[in-house]
DNA sequence: AAGTGTTAAATTTTT
DNA sequence: TTTAACACTT
């Protein structure tokens, strides 16, 4: 492409952008303003305009979504040399640097990743060895403490003196020291240690740092605002010798401190580079003006900030809508409702409206209903696709196969399927190979001799073999191939098969999947030589080191019309027409350990997060808040989230009922509320003033918990709405009816539902339906 | 060694 | 509510 005709489509601060001469540069992009446009264009500019070439520059994104999009549109841009130009998350970049020359400081090049469930663990283990009493000292504490630790580049040796003395850093550090020997014994890295390694790599070995600063002459950086300090420090390294550096981001949509983010790095970015050139892209393509300055008005909260104000000349658009409902599922409800009628209506697909959500738990009551009302949907995010367990169970095959150092792996598979070797044949072997010092299937080799294993040691050795054998067949096949010679030769789906539960029909189809998965990584060569395609063991560690770093919503695509759900953390990059972010509710969202830990900087990430999701809407927008929500099996009560407060009136179409008397979502079937007893009356209104104090403010004393559910009303009323009307429904199977949307219809089926009688009924013009008797509002006819 | 049952415990967010 | 860790039984 042409590249005038480039930026003669960019608005003049995006050209900008694009044009600006070497040197550190800072694009302040608010959400929406075009920024991987600007990114990929800037690219081009550089290869075509400033003669760099397309291997010397570096292009770094957090997720391999983000990576592979920005990768297809500077393919489309760039065309020849395209595929020379490194576009990778900051993970993927250090692991091939690592493959090349982690063997520099003393580690071997063919490492294998360990993922959080593996770190967790060998703290575990750790934890059990030193006897740590993990009931003071939490194995998920210590192990985020390592993590933060990493993230700050503060290696064991440096632990104690940057955590302090106290008797839980001193716990901490131990098990850092002995966590970090025993990775390394087990030829394993972490997450973290990919990137805190290649820092170390070029402190210890200048060349190679030389090496890099040629090589990734220009640097461009996405997400910015979510680099930690291991992630500047490198970055800082590579762009020293050039200044070549270009970092793009929003300090507004900065959502990962909890993982060591640091907002201080995009904050500070023209301290540290005196020379930086700062712009900033506020105009925004993608929502209505009326969404925007609800964004604006949210986020204006913030303190520690960079002043900017989203605009756009889209229109004005519809206000933001609000609901509340009495509980939870008349919210899910109501959106999956409101998703149905405007698909019927033509006017948004199924695919363009989101279900928003703070917790990944919320996602249960919306998903119940699309079911119910055969809505589509796909959830994103939730467990890991890779942390399944039958998923872990393949592949710590196939990384025992490909490597047999990884103790971890062998010794999770050593007795899947069973085999008869239980934990006190494993720890003899353990024993024994720390005290050869070779690694755990080394000595499993040589079970004969190992003292105590005499009954035992034929199960071992069968094992054994039958990992030899597999290691050689690996011969010939493509990834696919040696993983479904895995799944066949060990039977677990044959075991699977035989347990004929919904439960193992869903293992079986995510094996099914990590098979498709495979075939779709045969012959891609990631040190790229494309085409000729690799087999063997060398396609095996191929696959498994592309499996090692990748996220749900990467594989997250909108060909089918489905609606999405989706944490507001996973949203992120992603817009959508119609969105509906549910839960406004004071300690769902903001959370309540954000609001109660007395630290604003909290409270500010919370609001960020606010910002991006109302920012991922395009058309509409709709906030739904409940009073009251199941949580782990108590009922909880909340009052509307503060956000929703500091969002103009104006901008809300607001269904919050000022009058005294509140008519639900149900309609008539609520009428027993008016049908309660004075005495009644009386307890509900006591039991509500009890709860105006939201749940996380009152004593957690187990009795004040209890007492608070239950003898009041709390849960009976909850469910009442729904329940009085099904006591006595005024028709029956066979029976007409008549539906408010759908028409007239017949009574199929009642069964009873969890909460309420689900009733089908087959409409003369919708065809059939299940519903809730209570929601339903169906009159006989 | 494997299966069963009990108890406790925990819940943000994920590259 | 759901999950994981632990103890106990066979």
């Amino acid at each position: 492409m042409n590249i005038e005709q480039m930026l003669s489509g960019l608005n003049p601060q995006q050209r900008e952008a694009v044009t600006a001469p070497d040197g550190p540069l800072l694009i302040l992009a608010g959400a929406g303003s075009g920024k991987t446009r600007v990114v990929t264009c800037r690219i081009a500019y550089l290869i075509a305009e400033k003669g760099v070439k397309p291997w010397n520059i570096c292009a770094i994104t957090f997720t391999n979504k983000a990576a592979g999009e920005m990768r297809d549109r500077v393919n489309k841009l760039v065309g020849f040399g395209a595929e020379a130009i490194n576009v990778a998350t900051f993970h993927s970049t250090c692991v091939r640097i690592l493959r090349r020359f982690i063997d520099r400081i003393g580690y071997q090049n063919n490492f294998v990743i360990y993922d959080t469930d593996d770190s967790k663990s060998v703290v575990r283990e750790i934890c059990k060895d030193l006897s740590v009493n993990t009931k003071i000292y939490k194995e998920r504490t210590i192990l985020a403490r390592i993590s933060s630790a990493k993230n700050e580049l503060v290696y064991p040796d440096q632990f104690p003196e940057w955590a302090g003395n106290d008797p839980e850093s001193v716990q901490t550090a131990q098990v850092y020291a002995e966590y970090q020997k025993r990775l390394k014994r087990n030829n394993a890295l972490d997450f973290d240690d990919l990137i805190g390694l290649t820092v170390k790599l070029f402190r210890v070995v200048p060349e190679v740092l030389a090496y890099y600063q040629e090589k990734f002459r220009c640097l461009l950086v996405d997400e910015y605002q979510d680099t930690n300090k291991a992630q500047f420090v490198l970055v800082s390294l590579i762009a020293h010798k050039y200044h070549n550096l270009c970092v793009v981001g929003d300090d507004d949509q900065s959502i990962y401190r909890f993982r060591g983010a640091d907002i201080g790095n995009i904050l500070n970015f023209e301290k540290i580079f005196p020379e930086a050139r700062v712009i900033r892209l506020e105009q925004n393509y993608r929502s209505t003006q009326t969404i925007l300055d609800a964004a604006n008005a949210v986020i204006a909260n913030n303190q520690g900030r960079k002043e900017k104000s989203l605009w756009t000349d889209n229109g004005k658009g519809g206000k933001v809508i609000l609901k509340r409902f009495e509980t939870a599922s008349q919210e899910a409800y109501y959106i999956v409702e409101d998703i149905a009628r405007q698909k019927r209506e033509g006017n948004f697909d199924y695919k363009e409206s989101a279900i928003l959500y703070r917790t990944n738990a919320q996602s249960r009551s919306l998903e119940e209903q699309l079911l119910m009302e055969n809505v589509p949907y796909t959830i994103i995010g939730g467990v890991n696709f890779y942390a399944r367990k039958e998923i872990k169970d393949i592949l710590a095959y196939l990384r025992t196969i490909a490597n047999g150092q990884d103790d971890l792996s062998v010794r999770r598979i050593i007795n899947i399927p069973k085999r008869g070797i239980g934990e006190t044949t494993i720890a003899r072997i353990a024993s024994y190979a720390s005290s050869t010092g070779t690694s755990f299937f080394d000595a499993a080799t040589q079970a004969a001799v190992i003292p105590g294993l005499a009954r035992g040691s034929a199960k071992i050795l069968d094992f054994v073999y039958f990992i030899q054998k597999l290691r050689r067949d690996c011969a010939g096949k493509d990834a696919a191939g040696i993983v479904k010679m895995v799944v066949d030769r060990t039977g677990y789906v044959k075991e699977l098969e035989a347990e004929r539960t919904d439960e193992a029909l869903d293992r079986i189809g995510n094996i099914d999947e990590l098979i498709s998965k495979a075939a779709g990584a045969a012959g891609e060569d990631p040190s790229g030589s494309a085409g000729r395609s690799v087999t063997g063991l060398a396609a095996l560690n191929a696959f498994l080191e592309q499996v090692a770093l990748v996220a749900d919503i990467d594989s997250f695509s909108d060909d089918a019309d489905r609606v999405p759900l989706m944490t507001l953390h996973s949203a992120k990059g992603l817009e959508f027409d119609n969105v509906y972010i549910a839960g406004m509710d004071e300690g769902l969202f903001p959370g309540y350990r954000s609001i109660s830990s007395g630290d604003s900087a909290d409270m500010e990430e919370e609001r960020r997060l606010c910002y991006v999701g109302i920012t991922r809407a395009k058309k509409r927008l709709t906030l739904t808040s409940a009073k009251a929500r199941m949580l782990r099996g108590q009922t909880e009560w909340y009052r509307v989230s503060r956000f929703v407060d500091e969002i103009p009136e104006d901008l809300l179409d607001d269904n919050r009922v000022k009058s005294p008397v509140r008519r639900d979502e149900a309609g008539k079937t609520s009428a027993s509320f008016h049908m309660l007893s004075k005495a009644q009356e009386e307890r509900k209104r006591e039991h509500e003033e009890f709860l105006e104090k939201p749940f996380y403010m009152r004593s957690r004393t187990k009795a004040a918990a209890q007492s608070a559910a239950r003898p009041a009303f709390g849960v009976d009323i909850l469910k009442g709405s729904a329940m009085m009307g099904s006591a006595s429904l005024a028709y029956g199977v066979g029976d007409r009816v008549h539906h408010i949307k759908f028409g007239d219809g017949t009574v199929k089926e009642i069964a009873d539902g969890k909460r309420d009688k689900q009733v089908t009924v087959e409409f003369d013009q919708y065809g059939t339906k299940k519903m809730l008797a209570g929601f339903a509002k169906l009159q006989k006819i």
